[in-house]
DNA sequence: CAATATTACGTTCTACGTAACGATT
DNA sequence: AATCGTTACGTAGAACGTAATATTG
């Protein structure tokens, strides 16, 4: 049978709708559609039954989502068994000490994305390209960057930088004359986040004492000394337990970084598109 | 990760050559090969190693195949779970009235080919001829006849006729002067096994009573009353069994017949491809 | 009009078969 | 020489994306 089309049946069938699913799942929504169809045209089944302008499982494709769970659930033992097994070399990936350094080891260094083995390099823009010219690494990821333009690149997410707070700290709105009755937190000097905000160039904008880390930032942020320009994505988590708000400010700059993974376009070996897909794969996961 | 090229990994694994598994998988043996190598690349590992002329399984190969059973077996389990569902129209299957009639059936109407419902008529080849033109049945299954020339056509299996005879009635290789020294069995007039014997005219020839059907052939030849001229199929589990012998006769006409699952071209429907696939292999997976 | 699914169609790329080659007995 | 497995290469068809077309709220 056709496992290929099962699968996507399978993993779209825990997204609401068939366009968000493929979204996720890196496929064209007609092609997900195909998918689905060849399943109910070779056997003759209904496996969603319209619903408003939704389609929803019948009750044969809900029977044939927990049969899959068994199927599949071994299917992802079995490559987790090959990925052990492996001879490869681990994937060396360079990374740029920027905002969401941590951020993205966090994603790679992860126990449910134990499927490739990676190895971390850190360093500036220009260490790493020279790291990856020399083949001494085998990707970087970092934001869109003039010094990768010769590279092959693949997006990995979408960055925006975003203001947080203590939820009683200030208002979740702020206009530009309130700015004055604020603090904002200081990272270290030459951080891409600091540069934004000196950029910024508000007259009535003061800073805190400057801070070194991601963390430290937070933890000021959070006993309410001052708005933290933050990565959305890091800031996420933070927003939904609670802990902090996101702070709109009237004509504020709005930035917006790309994050791809760079290669060499003469990368050969057979493996490292699989494993570009599944870095590709684990970022859409947790984002 | 590719199911498709761990499936033929699998089922490769139970034949002892991969030239020999490629047939029985329908597949060229190059490409069987890849899809074996394609899984050694993407994951770095060795599945097989060499063994002289031959490969054989590693222990990883080994490793792997078990957690392949308990993903098949689920895999297959679906399939299954799919066709009872299924609300697709069993497929209408005419076979003419002969010799290997029974075999036939045997193969369609088995436990473990429960995979598609199936719907049986028979009737002399002029009959079937017309339903099949009047979409009466689906597909016919009958040795090559000019009255299907204009049909499509897949092969299905080659059947050639041999003598049987019980093992002390013969020596298992008779010369042309030794014949009159035995009876053949006789079939009912104008039945194929019947008319290849008078076509082929040796004067010292004699035959048993005559009998009606297969069933009461093999009797007389298990009571060593003669010869029987039996199609090879039929014959193999026989003489697997100790009961019977192949007896080659000098000079005898040797006859192949190829049996072919006719059907319209026009048949549109999507399924029906699948259900032509199962088929074929089914009948592969019997001889 | 916005959000969703479906149909139509052209393109890319994988899977495959054929044929030639290599290796072992 | 026969029997496997491997490599090379061209081709057919599947899988996919884009764009256009329903359908519903």
């Amino acid at each position: 049978m056709n496992l290929h089309s099962l699968r996507y049946f399978y993993d779209a069938s825990f997204y609401p709708s068939l366009t968000e699913a493929s979204h996720h799942l890196h496929i064209s929504q007609p092609a997900l559609t195909k998918h689905i169809k060849n399943l109910e045209e070779d056997y003759g089944v209904k496996l969603y039954e319209k619903n408003g302008r939704h389609i929803t499982l019948t009750s044969i494709g809900n029977e044939l989502i927990k049969e899959c769970h068994i199927l599949f659930q071994q299917a992802d033992k079995i490559e987790c068994f090959l990925n052990q097994k492996s001879t490869h070399y681990p994937l060396k990936v360079g990374l740029t000490q920027l905002n969401s350094e941590e951020f993205i080891k966090n994603i790679l260094i992860n126990d449910s994305f134990d499927s490739i083995k990676i190895e971390l390099t850190t360093g500036n823009t220009k260490k790493i390209a020279q790291l990856l010219v020399n083949e001494l690494i085998d990707v970087a990821i970092l934001p869109e960057s003039d010094s990768f333009a010769h590279f092959e690149k693949e997006k990995l997410f979408s960055d925006e930088l975003i203001f947080l707070s203590h939820p009683d700290y200030c208002e979740n709105h702020l206009s530009k004359s309130q700015l004055s009755d604020y603090q904002f937190i200081k990272r270290e000097a030459g951080s891409f986040i600091q540069e934004i905000l000196n950029n910024w160039k508000q007259p009535n904008v003061t800073f805190s004492n400057q801070v070194a880390t991601h963390a430290e930032a937070l933890l000021l942020c959070e006993y309410k000394n001052g708005l933290y320009l933050c990565s959305s994505i890091q800031a996420k988590s933070l927003i939904d337990s609670g802990k902090f708000q996101q702070v709109v400010i009237e004509n504020s700059p709005k930035i917006t970084r790309d994050f791809y993974l760079y290669f060499n376009k003469q990368q050969e070996i057979k493996y490292f598109k699989r494993y570009i897909k599944q870095i590709s794969h684990e970022f859409q996961k947790t984002i």
